[in-house]
DNA sequence: TATGAATGAGTGTTCATTCAT
DNA sequence: CATGAATGAACACTCATTCAT
């Protein structure tokens, strides 16, 4: 996943600094991204990763790359979570219900904003997780549309749309302010995306490359 | 509602310039606040109304108070349009559509956030017209819940949340790049409100002033 | 004295507004800049004239000629004190005791730092006036030490120099803060005045010029 | 007395640089404090001082910080200028004029203006040297009123008002263009202060609790 | 290599002065 | 002629980024 992962064999031993060092900042990254948003000062996230902020710098040259490395994380754990769910629930639509309140959990939507904009779309990193996720959620939902759970004038983009819409948090809020509400409406989300469809939809399905275009 | 209204006869050559620079601050402010987020450069601002920026603090002596008069002016429209709503459909549910759409139309997600946090609760303008938008939308709602199209696990804060997250554009995005699905998913939120529910809610039923408290 | 006397019989009605304008204006800039000190807001000041900013400007171009201005009124009423404290007092150092304090109620010292430094020694009202004060201070000074009362090796701007030190109130602060011990700090001084002199002074007699290049 | 005398042998090169500054810093301050006044731009500061702004920032958050060091630098030297007074002079006026003169080359006049209002009187750091500076004082006047040199109706709060205001030179000038006289007028003040004294004061002595609460 | 410090550009806000009514 | 409004320049302070140790 990180082009960092297997190459040099010497120096083993700084490498158990610096890797800790990484996860570290990621993890304030995360953090500090979700509370403040994507203008956050570096220095905030250098601090509470209890390291200077040189380096920061050092291991990430500029915000854009610290950001490419928590969207690569936070993808990856969504993409852990469709997975768990596709193997957890028997009904197709159940699943889907799974995954969608668990990449909430991730705090997708507060991070999307942070991601949005500055996205590379060649990274080849971030495609392939990209392209993982849309396999899977694919898959995900069209079991639900065969099994007559899930209506069938939807597609993925549509639920990433809602995910990341329905739990952004409010700019200068701790996260979770809102929290306590947001699977409720996400619930109704997904009553509304149940088959029989109540209403015909206006635009067009959202692929995932919709979304994309945003995020 | 405006203070301007009918008001005083007299001075009434000296207040053209002031009020024609009032609604160009408070447009251009609208405008940037929708695209940049509630830290947009007053420079910027004022810059876009064609106005000096010491005019621009003249007329509003900081950021908050320039917030407050475009939440009066949003707000303001909003319950023009819910007003209109209530008129023009016979049928409840369809009045509740009607208006979340235009609601979504005056970009209350794009001001949300801008508004939010910054609020003075106490503010009698702001106070007056939040407790008329409450009175008819509840009026609304339980029109549409006794008509039997509305389910009843739901209360206004539901629909406020709903319409500004799922209107809420991307930050450092132009506010129209995701309009074109805006209405698609506010419609599939709607069939999630249909009478009868198809799931049971987590939480509680979102009280007005519980959206007021984030808003 | 103002070079607006007595000239134009034409347009007195005007003038009526017009001169009570000035000296609303010239008292409130009295009042403000001892409690500001010189660079307070000419905006504060039209303000506590009841005047418009631009009708200050109308009548003092800007903030020197202003200064100019409550630099004479407050030195005509010195110099009223210099003439009233030599004919009410026969003891020569009685009279010039008297007339420092009484220079000290007209708050010279606080309006000195304000007119320091923007000072026009060409200007033939200010020249004027001073003249006066200092055939007047100089003679109070001499009868003084004539009468054996007065040390003889200090010179007028000695005396002015302590009384406005002395009485030079802390900027941001109201004049009146110190104003309780002013008195008593310019009877110490006095007392070292007298004869016979108690010790051999460092420099040389200051001037009235001496103390003007400052003021 | 500064929290960077002795301690840490560690991380002294680093030190080295930033100590530098510091006093680069707090020197500049002094100046520029003293010719312009307590409002002076900080960028002219930090220009003086030859370092960019931001530096002078991250050294001292706001300008009072800045004042409050530039207070205690100035402090110590007076107090040291009182210690010193004390042990050089047998006779204790001489060691009371020695040090008023001493104190007045300090620029004490200057600075004060620039640390009145700003003042925290919570400051342990000012306190103490605070203190150290009335009981040497208070001792001084003690020792030169037993021994019949000094009036016994004055106190150290006496003392500093008129070195302060004596000393101070007009704003929006270099300090140094009435210093050729201010040794004149301080002894003018100190003869005003020999026993046997020459009148009744009005007012009380001046506690240095007095004074303080001006500075 | 990791760090703390330095930097300069950018933003909010104030104020003296000018302009239009 | 008096006024309120407009203006731009100035300053405090923040922050991303670079440098020296």
């Amino acid at each position: 996943m990180s082009s960092t992962t297997a190459a040099e064999p010497r120096a083993p031993k700084l490498r158990a600094d610096a890797t800790r060092n990484r996860e570290r900042i990621i993890a304030a990254a995360r953090e500090v991204f979700v509370e403040v948003g994507a203008d956050a000062p570096l220095d905030e996230i250098a601090r509470r990763a209890g390291i200077g902020n040189a380096t920061l710098y050092r291991n990430f040259p500029n915000r854009d790359a610290l950001i490419r490395e928590v969207a690569l994380f936070v993808k990856a754990r969504i993409l852990a979570r469709a997975e768990t769910a596709m193997a957890e629930h028997p009904d197709a639509f159940d699943a889907l219900q799974s995954f969608v309140h668990g990449a909430a959990d991730e705090q997708l939507g507060a991070l999307c904003p942070v991601i949005s904009g500055r996205f590379d779309h060649n990274d080849p990193d971030l495609a392939e997780i990209r392209e993982r996720l849309v396999v899977i959620v694919t898959e995900l939902m069209e079991r639900a549309q065969r099994s007559g759970g899930l209506r069938p004038d939807v597609a993925p983009g549509d639920i990433f749309v809602a995910i990341s819409q329905l739990t952004r948090p409010l700019p200068g809020t701790a996260c979770l302010d809102l929290s306590g509400f947001v699977h409720r409406h996400l619930q109704l989300f997904l009553d509304g995306l149940r088959a029989p469809a109540r209403s015909t939809l206006p635009g067009r399905a959202l692929t995932f490359e919709d979304f994309q275009q945003q995020h």
